[in-house]
DNA sequence: TATCAAAACTAACGATTGTTAGTTAGCTTA
DNA sequence: TAAGCTAACTAACAATCGTTAGTTTTGATA
């Protein structure tokens, strides 16, 4: 069941009304009228509101649970794992920031889909953990509160879509290592 | 025209709705069913759901413009002064991780306060922006890209309402040098 | 040119929205 | 007790919501 090009519009488009308005402020009608079309004719290509919003959350939550997978099978150092859930990051929002601002600000209204979606967060949250608390035991990064060290990255690399689609493409290359000295190398002389 | 305790009850209320639903989906029926009543006896107290967000809102964004003002206007070294902010976010979050959470995810809601918002909103980034490129300059920090450490305290600061509820009052008081430690000292070693 | 499916349309549905008008119950004070 | 205010109520409104049914247009293929 591939997904057609016009209905891969309909979700470009919705994600970025979402972003704007919140999913529960977006009505079909929005939709349709930057479509050029009106809103019954939508569901000639989508079957439900819901099911938008489904498709672009559920498809990055996949992104990263396999960029994730290959991150955590890997024999690199701590620093090094953590430099690539970096690139991981930005890698997946400059592809797509609306979808991300979507993905961060309306993923409570995913309803019959929200369990799925649990699995996949919490997922990629406890492979995240563990490769800080097992950095600290290897003594590979410093001893600093794991949850703290969690919460902060992630709360950064979430709200990279705010800022990634302000960059051009020459800044973005630059962003990783940018991104990387600040978060793991502080700033303190 | 002191708040009445009745109509803060209905602001504490609906913060919490609104962080769990988003403004959008909260409707003046919920907002009456978690106060007791029925959605017309709301109006004897607010003048319509748009104010109960503005008040959720501009107040708190108020108290970060007061904070930082102090912050900006004391005579401290650079490092001082973002441990500083470090703790004015933990305060303002603490005495209020819902209207924080109504904050972040609904300002774009606020129509016709929403040009003060954003007064308030740029004035304390510059503010924030303008320690951080001061202390560079004066050699108080080492040499990052201004922008990206801007970006990713705030994105951290402005997730803790996230976290917060969490923690017990234990918890809180290691928090601001837990922070401090990951967000300005980094993790290598 | 005739056929046929994809994709647009019009019209309408039942439900729900924020809000208003008018009424009643409960308290405090004279 | 009577008066008056506060805060609750019932009932209803016009508007808008997601979605469905049925119809017409479009564009490719035979």
């Amino acid at each position: 069941m591939k997904t057609s090009l016009r209905k891969q519009e309909i979700i470009n488009k919705s994600a970025i009304l979402f972003k704007e308005k919140g999913y529960s402020a977006v009505t079909m009608r929005d939709i349709a009228t930057v479509m050029g079309m009106k809103a019954a004719s939508l569901y000639n290509h989508i079957k439900s509101k819901q099911e938008i919003l489904s498709l672009i959350i559920l498809s990055l939550a996949e992104q990263f649970t396999a960029g994730m997978d290959t991150i955590v099978t890997s024999e690199k150092t701590t620093l090094e794992k953590l430099q690539e859930i970096i690139i991981l990051h930005i890698q997946i929002t400059s592809n797509n920031p609306n979808g991300m601002a979507s993905l961060n600000a309306n993923w409570m209204h995913l309803e019959e889909k929200l369990d799925y979606y649990f699995e996949l967060r919490d997922g990629y949250e406890d492979s995240f953990r563990a490769i800080i608390i097992d950095g600290i035991k290897k003594n590979e990064i410093s001893d600093v509160n794991p949850e703290v060290l969690l919460f902060s990255m992630l709360s950064t690399l979430r709200s990279l879509y705010l800022w990634i689609p302000k960059k051009d493409d020459v800044n973005i290359k630059n962003l990783d290592a940018d991104l990387s000295k600040v978060l793991l190398e502080g700033v303190v002389l």
